[in-house]
DNA sequence: CAGATTGGCTAGCGGTGCTAGAGTTCCGGT
DNA sequence: ACCGGAACTCTAGCACCGCTAGCCAATCTG
């Protein structure tokens, strides 16, 4: 039996490869030097030995963005841990995702913008990705006054979305970054 | 001399006809859709057709990304202009531009979301996407406050963004997009 | 030790964006 | 009126893509 469990180990080893060379090459050339070619060399596999892992090129990009979203979400809680006061929270945690967002824009789009089968408002939704918007949430709470808390959360976080997506594509002065984020934080943290 | 202009009428023209095919083929089935192939035979010309009209595939979506971009200023426009006071008209124009990237996807694809080289915040801005933009500034201006007027519609521009794409790629709860718009618009006009 | 099963491989399919070079049509000068 | 040359469009093909069928070798089972 251990002949068995010495194979799915290595099934399992080979998997984590694939994600991570394809994590690697998209971090470092974009997705589109992801191929399923150039992956089968990283891993110095054949091409079909991909399709016994993954479905197909999608199921890669989503298994590296489940990774990914659990990144996010260990940055997220460091920020929020970091704050001394529930305004500063929410300013600290859309600065660090707003950095993460900036520092690892391949694992980001993956998260967020490609047309993956990864639905975030249903039950099948990664469990890293819930916690990110957990956090996210809990920072927000003392805020949201009479608005539902996760409804407040999704619209903030949809304001933080924009603005690294428009910035990443040239659509916003570079340079008025930081103050973009102060006023979109500004304007989620007033009370009354 | 009559012989050339009806030549360059008739390249113009065709040029006209592939940029409309694109658009056509990309609302109707997704840029996926829209191959080279598929265009010349659209246009009933062969493939290096194209190219003796656009650099690449990108400029044809660039070319799409500019026409529908003074459909979107239209229409922003016209929302602006139907507002009777000033709050309303953020609502408005916020409500139209959500409806706008709902009801034709590709195009808001096109414009904002593709890696297309159409930079926003520079020179050779397209004047309808500086028309569009100018709308949400006029439409804002009497809630900027102390904020930069350029820097704060960026911001609530984002918001907008953010929550139309966010909720097309499945990670926002659709029958709660409303309220987050109301949310935004809420936050982006409150005085003082 | 023979047979069955597993698993990775080679080779190939139909598609993509793009381009070289052939061929055709039409214009302008003699 | 004609012919050389320019302008233009086409056919064919390149290198790549995601994905898969079917072979073959290594391994496990009786």
């Amino acid at each position: 039996m251990s002949i068995q469990a010495r194979r799915e180990r290595e099934r399992a080893e080979r998997e984590r490869a694939i994600i991570a060379a394809a994590r690697d090459l998209a971090e470092s050339e974009g997705w589109d030097a992801v191929t399923t070619r150039r992956l089968a060399a990283e891993i110095e596999y054949s091409q079909p030995v991909l399709y016994s892992h993954f479905k197909g090129k999608d199921a890669i990009m989503a298994a590296v963005a489940v990774e990914g979203s659990g990144d996010l979400a260990v940055e997220l809680a460091a920020a929020r841990a970091a704050a001394t006061d529930p305004r500063q929270a929410v300013a600290g945690i859309a600065t660090a995702y707003a950095a993460f967002a900036e520092r690892r824009p391949a694992l980001y789009d993956a998260i967020f913008n490609l047309p993956v089968a990864l639905s975030f408002a249903s039950q099948d939704t990664p469990v890293e990705l819930a916690r990110a918007f957990a956090e996210l949430a809990e920072t927000l709470r003392p805020f949201a006054g009479d608005d539902n808390l996760e409804t407040f959360t999704e619209t903030f976080w949809s304001g933080l979305h924009g603005l690294v997506t428009l910035m990443r594509n040239g659509r916003l002065r570079r340079e008025e970054h930081e103050r973009r984020l102060a006023i979109l934080v500004d304007r989620f943290t007033r009370l009354g």
